[in-house]
DNA sequence: AGCCTACTACTACAAAGTAGCAGATGTCTA
DNA sequence: TAGACATCTGCTACTTTGTAGTAGTAGGCT
């Protein structure tokens, strides 16, 4: 079972699944929200002591890498959406992901299968 | 703009729409989480403070209702997620969700309402 | 009257949210 | 080349949330 993130994590996450590894400053400059610079960097970096990152220098600069899968990421929400806000089947809600065709079929399937896992063991 | 609402208050307020006013020990048992119930009491306590819930004495005992409409809790989860997971337009999801008949039209109205009002402002 | 039981307010401690500061280092210019 | 800046980095810090224990209290039983 992939580990909980928070909406702060996940937004970081969201943004190294499209590209990675990218440095604090990077990854801050792409974020739409109004984090302070330092904000950024302190969720950044308690994501690698949580291993949820992996950072290492790169002429001098840290660069950060994501250690879980987007498929991983996005699961949760599915169920947490599935579960308190639809109320409806998990695999409904994957299924409606599904159709917009956000991810690839590798990711789908990958999915299912975590779906499946902890359908009744979480 | 209603309040941000964590996970936890979203679950709180999740079951006050369905049913309310309802005591901390109704609703603790309704919840099919593993909180402890002094866990749930705090919360909703929180709650009150930051007037998401009201709470009064009935018999002797506190009940609490929510001060926000659904609707209104609903529509961050709309946000995030179109923003952050499914990188799609607002009305889209609210659309997907629609679909599912879950909300009123009253509702379905009100989001949309909500939806323009801070589309570019928030 | 004394004892359960449930309810309430209060306290506590860890994690997450949010951010400032100060030292190190690289860079540009007088 | 020595300041003068601009970054980046590792700390520290304060507030909210997450999660829960404890103790006092009031109502009902024996």
């Amino acid at each position: 079972m992939p580990p909980e993130l928070s909406k702060a994590e996940y937004n970081v996450l969201h943004q190294l699944w499209r590209q990675s590894p990218m440095s604090v400053r990077e990854l801050h400059d792409a974020l739409d929200n109004q984090w302070a610079y330092t904000t950024t960097k302190t969720v950044m970096d308690r994501m690698v002591a949580k291993e949820l990152l992996a950072r290492e220098q790169v002429h001098g600069v840290n660069v950060y890498r994501p250690l879980i899968r987007r498929s991983q990421g996005v699961m949760q929400w599915i169920k947490f959406l599935a579960d308190k806000v639809l109320e409806l089947d998990r695999s409904e809600v994957l299924n409606m992901f599904a159709k917009k065709d956000l991810y690839t079929k590798e990711e789908m399937a990958e999915m299912r299968k975590l779906l499946e896992q902890d359908n009744d063991g979480d």
